[in-house]
Formats: C-alpha cells, structure tokens, sequence
DNA sequence: TCTTTTTAGTTACCGGTTTTACAAGAAGCA
DNA sequence: TGCTTCTTGTAAAACCGGTAACTAAAAAGA
C-alpha cells in the first residue's frame, strides 16, 4: 500500500498524493479530501524507510546503556521511551556491557541507521573519537549519568560528590566511626566523584582516610560479596560499608548478614 | 561517504563498487581488493535506511512490553538486544503500559517502520486484529510471557498454572492454612491460570476456597499495599498471601511490617 | 482576450541493489 | 587470416517509496 497505489486507484499523480496527505495548500480542499478519505480507507501507512531516505535523518533516537536490566537504566529507557513516543520517534536500544569496544561499535552501527540523535550513558575508556564522530555528524548527542567530560556536549547527570559526601556524612550521623568504601571503575568522572565525596566527609570530620578500607570492583551484586568478604578476612577494623552502587550494597549486605553482623545494628550500609 | 563518492574516487561506476562490496563474481580481483581498500580507507558504512528501503526490510525488530522499568521485562530485553546485536538487528523499544490501545499503536508504529519481527507481551484487551495485521504481513510474530491464545504464533511462556500450585502448596507445607491470594487481571491468561494454580493446590489439600480471601489488582507496589491494607481492616482470617507478581508481594510485605506484623514469622507472603 | 492565480502533473533525488546492455579480449573454427 | 562465440568486466538505468522543485494546464478575473 503507497502512494502510488492511490495514484492509480484515482487515477492521479502520486506526487498530488502525496501533497494532499501532507496538507499541502497548493491541493484543492476537494481533491484532498477524496485523497485523504481513500487513503484512509485502503489502510494507507507511509512508509517511514522511504521517508528516513529521503529526509535524511530517521525518527529513531539510540539510546545506549551499559545494562538493561539494572533498575536505574530501566527506569531511564522507561521515561526516554514515553518522552520520544509523543513526538513519533522511536527508540533503538544498544547495551554497552560497560565494554568501551561494544560502545564505539553501537555508536557506529546507530550512525548507520540514520538516528536523529543519541543519548549514551558511557562506558569507562580512553577514546572518545566515536563520540566526536557524532557530533561532527551534526547528530545531537547527549549524555547523562555517566558523563565523558572531555566533550563538550549536553548531559543529564546528578551531583555524585555531593551525593557521596551526604551518604558518608549520615553514616558518621548515625554514629558509625569507621567507614570503608567500594568504589567502581575510576575512569569514569561519576566513581572517581563518588569516591572524592567520601575523602572529603571523611576529612572534613576530621578522620583518617585508610587506604586499606576502599576497594574497587564492578557493580555486580557478586562483587559487593566478594569484597565485603575480602573486607571481613582482612581483620581490618569497620563498622560500615558506603557503597557506590546499590548491587554492590546489596552484595555487601547478603555478606554481612551471611557472616553473621545484623545490618544495621553491627554494621551500617 | 557513499559507494558514489567511492565510485568517483576511482572514476568507475557506483554499481561497480557496490557489487566489488558484496563479493560479486563479476568484478576481477584486482578491481574488488581496489575497491575494498578504498572503501576501508575512506571510511565507508552502508546506508542502512537505503538499503532497508531497497530489501523492503530493515535489520531491526520490534519489542512491545507493559513496562520496561520491571525487572522481569528488563532482562528480557536485555537478553533480546544481545541476542539480536550477533546478526546485525537492532532492538525497537516499545511499551504498552498494559494499556491496549497504546499496543495496537505501536504495532502501527513498528509496521510502519518495517520491522522485520515483533515480540509481544500482550497487554490485557479481547480485539487482537492489529496482531493478525502482523501475521498477514509475513512478518514474524512471537508472543512470551503474556500470551494470547486465540493467536497460533508461536510463544515462550512459563507454567503459570504449575508456579502458582507450588508456590502455594510451598506455603502450605510451611504450616499456612488460611492463604489469600492477591490476582491481576484476569482477562490475561497468564493470571487466570495463577490464580487456577492457586485454587487448585487449595482443593487438593482440602482446604475451602474463601473469596473473601481473593483480591485482583494491577502489578503495583502501591496496590499490594492497598490491597493487604483492605485484607487487614475486613479483619477476615487470614496467615499468609500468594501476590500474583513481585510487585504486588513487596507492597505486601511493607504494609504487613507497617502494620505490625512480622514476615514470615507472623505471616507468610 | 490577456493576465493572474489555482491546481495538478513531471521529474529529479535520497543511497543503495540489481537487471540489462555493451564492449573488449580470448578462444574456437573454417 | 578472418569470423563467430564465449568470457569477463564495467556501465547505464530501473527500482524501492516517498518529497520537492519545476512546469504546465485550467479556471478566474480584468
């Protein structure tokens, strides 16, 4: 079903098809309605390939995330998909696997598919030509949670210093002295951030900052228990865990309690 | 950077570069190691939109969930984007918020769009014309998790019925005699053979079913709450709750403790 | 009758693939 | 040697389904 099946049905041009259906002025209101009312009727759906030609730039936006199915990017791609909906545009999904390989490949292949813009959540590396190859491509990139700053495009992201500097400070609130840390991959701003707000609450309370209580890992729940175990066999002294994310939290958390500390009463996390 | 600008390059004709590109017999060898080289130097990518239009099917597939910020239809997708990234398709994001209407639309959408497969999780509504539409149009339709069953496409879906007994003679082996359970919309099959399950782990343990013990509600953690607030203040008996979704369970659990009980000590969800 | 305005048709284009056509060189044969 | 035949390599053009810039015809107005 296209235009040129209308054409002939009506025996007229496709283009006049085309411009009735575009509410074109230069069609008299009579043709258009007989056009629009048989399109109508013969289930006419443009064809949005063609259009994507032709205008150059399709109704698709790429989104590329590190994990799907972690509930943060959930919720993101939630309200990303709701948002395009309303202005026609349709939303390609990529997962990065925090794999800095896989992200330049999703950005090439989204380049390739004529996307009309993109909004990526990083994943940690060094190169950041893929990206710049979007903005020279005149396609509007932006970038949100976790944040390149070498680029000087748009991004959507939270205050991680203050954030960690408040989580830390209410763990001392509560009466905890010695806090240890998981931070994630240092090369991304948003770790390295969260990390810096712990030091400083730290600091600014006066306590020591012990390099022995801050380990790095990924955000896997597996990964909150193998270090909350490592944490616990290394007879260093604690009373509470900051986490910079919830899965590691949640790893720390099944550890502590398996270990047998009550959360929070014996530990804080 | 098209096989046009590859073509003038090299002063030869644009089809002659497109077949050097696709391995075409026709062209010698010399010319095709040539062409290739050009092509990888200059940086070229293939116009997926052109090429969509010419094949009259592009590379990506259509996925339609209630909601993507659930765990459940998180890792769905997760698994459907990696497994669809190995041959080259990409993954078009849609949700239907349970609402069929907004399904029928993006059905529309992505026909329109020329996917070339869909999978569905069906939100509750009886017309399913708009999913025959799909099957007419030859492109490959699968259903999972919420199925409907007036449809012969193919499907992947657990045993609801068989879930919902075990999980109900689990209570029942735990010493739970009097177990509500909390139902979802019953014009989904796959909440009606829950509740099915449900009923007839009850009879085989010569247990009464009590309709005053059954409540039906959409997957919210607001309504697994409100709903055991209502089971609360009618002040039936009652020692346990078997939630329909995860949802529905953690309201549950949070109105429970809220209200002074304990979980599962008290009672059982 | 001539000009202006409306309305609708022609044609090129987007970037690929594919069919058809053609040319040059090699091989076969009288 | 000269002609046909077969390969092989490449070019030209059509096509996918739309849009848009010209262009032409018809109707309206002066």
């Amino acid at each position: 079903m296209t235009i040129y099946d209308i054409a002939k049905e009506l025996n007229i041009a496709a283009s006049t098809v085309s411009r009735a259906l575009n509410n074109n002025p230069r069609i008299s209101k009579k043709t258009r309605k007989l056009i629009q009312e048989t399109a109508e009727q013969m289930g006419y759906k443009p064809n949005q390939v063609a259009l994507a030609l032709r205008k150059g730039s399709s109704k698709t936006i790429g989104v590329i995330v590190p994990f799907v199915d972690r509930a943060f990017f959930g919720a993101v791609l939630s309200g990303v998909e709701e948002v395009f909906k309303q202005s026609g545009h349709q939303v390609i999904l990529c997962q990065s696997h925090d794999i800095h390989e896989k992200e330049i490949e999703n950005i090439e292949t989204l380049l390739g598919a004529q996307v009309s813009g993109i909004l990526v959540s990083v994943a940690p590396g060094k190169s950041y030509e893929h990206l710049n190859k979007v903005v020279d491509s005149n396609i509007p990139l932006v970038m949100f949670d976790r944040v390149n700053d070498q680029m000087k495009t748009s991004c959507v992201k939270v205050d991680d210093f203050k954030g960690a500097y408040q989580a830390t400070t209410h763990l001392l609130d509560q009466g905890y002295q010695k806090i240890a840390h998981f931070h994630g991959d240092l090369a991304l701003k948003i770790y390295e951030e969260r990390l810096n707000g712990y030091l400083q609450a730290l600091r600014d309370h006066d306590l020591p900052v012990e390099s022995q209580l801050i380990f790095g890992g990924d955000c896997f729940i597996e990964i909150g228990s193998s270090l909350t175990e490592k944490l616990i066999k290394s007879g260093e002294e604690f009373d509470a865990i900051f986490a910079s994310s919830d899965y590691k939290a949640i790893g720390a958390i099944k550890t502590l309690k398996s270990n047998g500390f009550s959360v929070p009463e014996d530990k804080g996390v």
